[in-house]
DNA sequence: GTAGTTTAATTGTCTATACAATTGGGCGTG
DNA sequence: CACGCCCAATTGTATAGACAATTAAACTAC
């Protein structure tokens, strides 16, 4: 029976198994246990911090999930390798980061079409030639200067209800986001000039540099949208910030 | 003969916590439980699961890391709001990233000088003007052709030892990474028009657009570097992919 | 020596219980 | 009604113990 401790701890500030944590992870972050550097098992922990195995357990699970360490049956705990660094990239809806600038947003549709997917467009996808598609070419304006052109490839097979959308007054990916979850999604960033259409519409000089920013969206296997955001030099630029440390 | 005992019961394949979270993520993925939605909670479940609140415990948990669900004490556990949408933005070593393509890497060290820091370069890094920084100017090449201009300010007063290191082979990105750990970093992911030295190094047209990409890395608060990154359109471009699902 | 077998160290999962912390809602008083 | 207090639902953390799975290393039989 797990009779409590008499003296009626209360918890501290800081959980003991965020403590544990934290001093492993500063060994690491400090360089004095480098990468393959064996961690002392959990046994040992146990006696060191006075505390039952599975609060040492819970400490080395924040830190394998947050990728600090890797661990094997029988071997031991390991700190990891650096193999891949990776980042957080933030991405919010462009209508929310503009006034969350302070200028005033304003959508608006440049087209709309319904039609059957030529042979690119169903590539992209990932279905058949003549699926049916929405496509949609809008721009999101910032104060009245163009913000990002926006021109974006919906699977109708998948999502049905986008045929019924006007898409007159929300732009698609805040729609989809409120009616569709998705699974996967892969971003592809990139540099590139503007073309003719796209300085006509952003209200640039032709050949300037822009930001592009493509995204395919997948929900349990199958395309949703893909979209390809233009945003003119300057106008944008994303953020990713990275912390080690999760939980 | 070995004494295992077949009868006794074998841990099947799939852990119980797991197969919880999977029901859950499955309800949620589907759509079956929208965002908002809230999940019976634990004592719930492990009635119906038939185990330990623990265990419920740990299936909520790795769903909270992967961001699937938010829990609120007394209020209980609901779907999160797909609003703050992320996306691991993989961040390779520029060398590996161009091999990997089947090119041939080169590294050419374009200039390097160790100083006091000017008031912007001290402002950027967090530093008092006057701090000692090291500035690289250099330049990725891909089967003879610039793949990127880098331009980076170490913090000398972090990591002493970069002063003794002459940059002539190794790039400052690949010996940062080797020699410093690191607990924060930040890029930012601009578009740019190439300017008159950036057009001449990476061998472009002036004014042709370009992908900036600037980094800073911090450890444990305080500046180790600062890069910004410029490659010409069309050779590169950024993958961010991001899966909900975590295990 | 070699091949197979056992052992032991270590992590992985689970149970049953206990108490703390958080906080919306209800209750009562002025 | 407004304010403050308490209650109960729910999550958060922790304990002590149990057994399973993994696998390097020690051991044993040939």
């Amino acid at each position: 029976m797990p009779r409590r401790n008499p003296a009626k701890k209360l918890t501290p500030a800081i959980p003991r198994y965020l403590e544990i944590a934290r001093d492993i992870e500063q060994a690491i972050l400090s360089g004095r246990w480098p990468p393959g550097h064996r961690i002392p098992p959990e046994t040992d922990l146990t006696k060191r911090y006075a505390c039952a195995r599975m609060t040492v357990s819970k400490a080395f699970s924040s830190l394998v999930s947050a990728g600090l360490i890797e661990r094997r049956r029988r071997l031991g705990t390991f700190v990891a390798m650096p193999s891949r660094q990776s980042a957080v990239l933030e991405v919010r809806d462009l209508k929310d980061e503009i006034l969350a600038r302070g200028s005033t947003y304003r959508y608006q549709l440049l087209s709309r079409t319904l039609g059957r997917a030529l042979t690119p467009e169903a590539t992209k996808l990932g279905l058949s030639k003549g699926a049916p598609v929405l496509r949609i070419k809008a721009l999101h304006i910032a104060s009245d200067t163009p913000f990002a052109l926006e021109e974006r490839l919906i699977n109708v097979g998948e999502v049905p209800r986008s045929a019924e959308e006007p898409f007159t007054d929300i732009s698609g990916g805040a729609w989809l986001i409120a009616h569709v979850p998705w699974t996967e999604a892969e971003h592809r960033i990139s540099a590139a000039a503007a073309n003719a259409f796209e300085s006509n519409k952003l209200q640039i000089a032709p050949r300037s540099a822009c930001l592009v920013v493509e995204r395919q969206t997948w929900r349990l296997g199958r395309a949703i949208t893909s979209v390809r955001l233009v945003f003119p030099e300057s106008m944008h630029h994303l953020v990713a910030r990275f912390t080690p440390r999760q939980n």
